[in-house]
DNA sequence: GAGTTTGAAACT
DNA sequence: CAGTTTCAAACTC
């Protein structure tokens, strides 16, 4: 059938015959008016967003869609027999298509989605093909050949923007299709499909099917409007790729939405081409939907040719990008996809989606970071400030990488590692990441993303983590836009210090300020990296520590321990606590709590209510989230209960050391356990601080030697000078901890002024107290996390500084 | 969006 | 080193 009325005969060995073959009987399971079906499409939208479950299953959608969108792309084309078939599949397919893209956007934006991670860089590689009508046709005969992704996106868009196109190719779909055939032909005979893929593809399609194939479909046709325009957007602006495609998203997911039916009901041509293709949509959509086995053979199909067809992408990715950090983006988002959607089949939904939170996070925050400072210059200033803990995962990234998407890429990674991600990420980012990687390797980045996900899904402020990702995908991709997003994109907004002080954030972070920055009168610019350079100099033999990550999240450093990582936070900063008189430590005024750690003995803070863990009774705190755990979002209550006598805290300090010595807490005795709540709070309250490895980057650790001196000025309280001992203790534990030297340069870590005489046994240093000798032990944990950092900040630190200069 | 609050950073 | 001022983010309305 389908092939006689395509006009050209195919043999019936051919694969393409075959996929012809199956998809006909396929074909209109669902027998729904056109213009219904478009509409319906539209207008679930938003409902879709809503429940979160629809959230959850555009999640898996998503990543599956990747894979199969390609694959439907190209069945479409297969099925060129009927026109109307071939115009809905294409239209599903450009949905699906549609919908992993926006769901990317958002990822990037909210970085929330985990598969949203991957799809981007299929986007950001689209922009190439988004441009053209013609790529949207599936009767093109380019279609197959490259843009895939452009088409899909174009599908409403195509409607309204070039409806005349569509007409044509309903009329003329005759023709193209034949091309069509002939190229799908030539690449399945040059392609032979892969028995991986083809089964991966076949685990999305049955988790698709076992999804509500309404939700799927109402849910692709949001997200094409959106995708749609996001995409188109984000070719045309490359340098704002991340922000702007975040903020694009937001407005075009209505927008575009909006189009799509204003354009229907506009160009009658157009609504009749939308009806055609939306027949075929819902009709091939549900059949997929419906016959798991024909999708199967399908999806194995399109499997070859999406694998054909990633490989465009990314080779677009590498002709448009290949200048600069983009490309890589771009082609380590394509990489990611292929990866991240086995990684999804395999995985469980659940861990993927904490794990892309986290990871989602950092991607933005690095995208955004990187975008501006990386791409012109490469480096992120070796100083990594608050932001820049979260930063600090990208200032790394960028030190070590210098270049920022591929430190967005490892960022991503890390989630993704544990996910189908970590495959192509792992190699990007191990330069960066080691940690990261080996984490994964070990199996710990499964802890660490679980850590990260219970986390949000504990703190209720921040975030619900994957819950909230999934739930309603636009909410919690927006918070989290708004969240880090937002943060990442506003970034400073200084007015008089033209950013040549720590009160930007972006040159406390040690990155050139970029688009998103509001501020005037900037200097932190690569064009003044002189100048830069010298104010961070002056900056730091006032403070060394001034360019230290105020707070190390244990997460990052987690490596080993994973889990406990939130121990530390090691930053110089941190060390020195927070000052907090009204705030009360609960709000993000306080250093501790914007990094998503609790106040240490070293603060200094008045009424501590810190969620993450008082200053007192952190560690007790963290021993009852321990075993609560549940009431992490009330931990200020409890710590308020508890007595803030220091010798709670030194049992606190034991506790911890009794756990830590297993593990090697890394964490320090108030830090150790509320990491997990921490890192939710990251995802959503200030994700670029907490959420990078912040610990292991900040440049402090070169300086933090030499810095030493510095810490000592550093005000302590009572318990502070216990725990400052307990923390030199601990410092010197971490060099210990690490065997390597690079531990020693950990001990950099303000902690170690006193430290630096430490040994790495376990002994703490005699000057110490019993009280430190406790702590001592806790601190060992610590160090393991700061160990970590050391030997990758150093690097980056190093890197960093030069960078800047380097770069320049 | 404007104004206030807050606490760190910078200055004296 | 302590106190004050400046600053920009965080927060509120």
């Amino acid at each position: 059938m389908c092939i006689k009325l395509i006009g050209f005969s195919v043999p019936e060995d051919s694969p393409v015959f075959s996929f012809i073959n199956s998809l006909s009987p396929i074909q209109p399971v669902k027998s729904i008016d056109p213009v219904h079906s478009v509409q319906s499409y539209l207008p679930s939208i938003p409902s879709i967003f809503t429940s979160p479950h629809a959230n959850l299953r555009e999640s898996r959608f998503l990543i599956r869609n990747s894979f199969s969108d390609f694959s439907k792309h190209e069945s479409s084309s297969d099925n060129v027999d009927e026109s109307n078939l071939s115009t809905g599949v294409l239209n599903a397919v450009r949905l699906s298509r549609c919908t992993v893209i926006a769901q990317e956007n958002c990822s990037i934006i909210c970085s929330l989605n985990e598969a949203t991670v991957d799809p981007p860089d299929e986007c950001a590689t689209l922009p190439g093909n988004l441009p053209q009508p013609e790529q949207y046709d599936p009767g093109s005969p380019n279609h197959n050949i490259a843009p895939c992704f452009g088409i899909k996106m174009d599908f409403k868009l195509d409607i309204g923007h070039a409806p005349l196109e569509l007409v044509h190719f309903v009329q003329n779909g005759l023709e193209r299709r034949k091309n069509l055939f002939v190229s799908e032909t030539e690449f399945l005979e040059n392609h032979p499909p892969e028995q991986n893929r083809d089964e991966m593809v076949g685990c999305e399609w049955e988790n698709l099917i076992s999804d509500d194939a309404d939700s799927l479909l109402i849910f692709d046709s949001n997200n094409e409007s959106e995708a749609c325009k996001g995409p188109s957007e984000k070719l045309e602006d490359s340098s704002k790729l991340a922000g702007d495609l975040d903020c694009s998203q937001k407005t075009q997911t209505n927008e575009s939405s909006g189009r799509c039916v204003q354009t229907a009901s506009q160009d009658p041509s157009v609504s009749c081409s939308k009806e055609n293709g939306k027949q075929d949509e819902t009709d091939h959509t549900p059949q997929i939907l419906s016959d798991t086995c024909q999708s199967q053979v399908v999806l194995s199909d399109l499997i070859e040719k999406t694998a054909n067809g990633t490989s465009d992408h990314i080779r677009l990715g590498h002709k448009v990008d290949s200048q600069q950090q983009r490309g890589m983006r771009r082609r380590c988002l394509v990489f990611d996809t292929a990866g991240f959607s086995k990684k999804n089949l395999q995985n469980s939904s659940n861990l993927h989606s904490s794990a892309s939170l986290l990871s989602n996070e950092k991607m933005a925050s690095d995208d955004k970071c990187s975008r501006p400072g990386t791409s012109h210059s490469p480096c992120v200033l070796p100083g990594i400030g608050l932001h820049l803990n979260t930063l600090a995962t990208t200032s790394k990234d960028r030190l070590i990488t210098q270049e920022m998407l591929v430190s967005g890429k490892q960022l991503i990674s890390m989630p993704c590692s544990v996910g189908p991600f970590a495959p192509t990420t792992s190699g990007q980012k191990s330069k960066s990441l080691s940690v990261e990687k080996d984490m994964s390797s070990n199996g710990n980045e499964v802890q660490n993303l679980q850590i990260m996900h219970d986390d949000a899904s504990q703190v209720p402020a921040l975030g619900n983590g994957e819950e909230l990702n999934q739930g309603s995908p636009k909410k919690k991709r927006r918070k989290s836009e708004n969240g880090g997003e937002s943060d990442a994109c506003k970034r400073c907004n200084c007015k008089k210090s033209k950013c040549l002080k720590l009160y930007c954030e972006c040159f406390a972070a040690g990155v050139y300020c970029s688009e998103p920055c509001s501020c005037q009168g900037c200097f932190n610019k690569p064009i003044h990296e002189e100048m830069v350079l010298a104010t961070r100099k002056q900056i730091e033999s006032r403070n060394p520590l001034a360019f230290a990550p105020k707070v190390i999240r244990t997460s990052e450093t987690g490596q080993e321990t994973g889990e406990d990582a939130n121990k530390t936070p090691a930053s110089a900063r941190h060390k020195r606590g927070c000052n907090c008189k009204k705030s009360n430590c609960l709000k993000k005024y306080c250093e501790c709590y914007q990094g998503g750690v609790g106040c240490s003995i070293s603060c200094r803070c008045e009424g501590c209510k810190n969620a993450f863990g008082r200053k007192e009774g952190i560690v007790l705190i963290g021993a009852e989230e321990i075993e609560q755990g549940e009431e992490e979002t009330n931990p200020c209550e409890r710590e308020k209960d508890k007595p803030d006598d220091d010798g709670q805290q030194h049992a606190n300090v034991k506790i911890d050391e009794n756990h830590s010595s297993e593990n090697v807490l890394s964490v320090t005795p108030l830090q150790t356990r509320r990491p997990p709540v921490k890192l939710p709070l990251f995802s959503s309250a200030k994700p670029p601080r907490s959420s990078t490895l912040s610990v292991g980057f900040s440049p402090w650790l070169f300086t933090s030697q030499p810095i030493r001196k510095s810490e000592i000025p550093l005000p302590q309280h009572k318990l502070e000078k216990h725990v400052s001992t307990a923390l030199e203790d601990d410092t010197p534990d971490i060099l210990r901890c690490g065997a390597s030297p690079s531990n020693g340069v950990k001990t950099a870590s303000p902690n170690r002024k006193r430290v630096s005489p430490p040994h790495n046994g376990i002994g703490l240093s005699p000057s110490r107290k019993g009280g430190k000798k406790l702590i001592l032990k806790s601190i060992p944990s610590f160090p393991s996390l700061t160990g970590d950092v050391c030997e990758d900040y150093p690097m980056n630190y190093s890197n960093s500084s030069f960078c800047s200069s380097t770069c320049s």
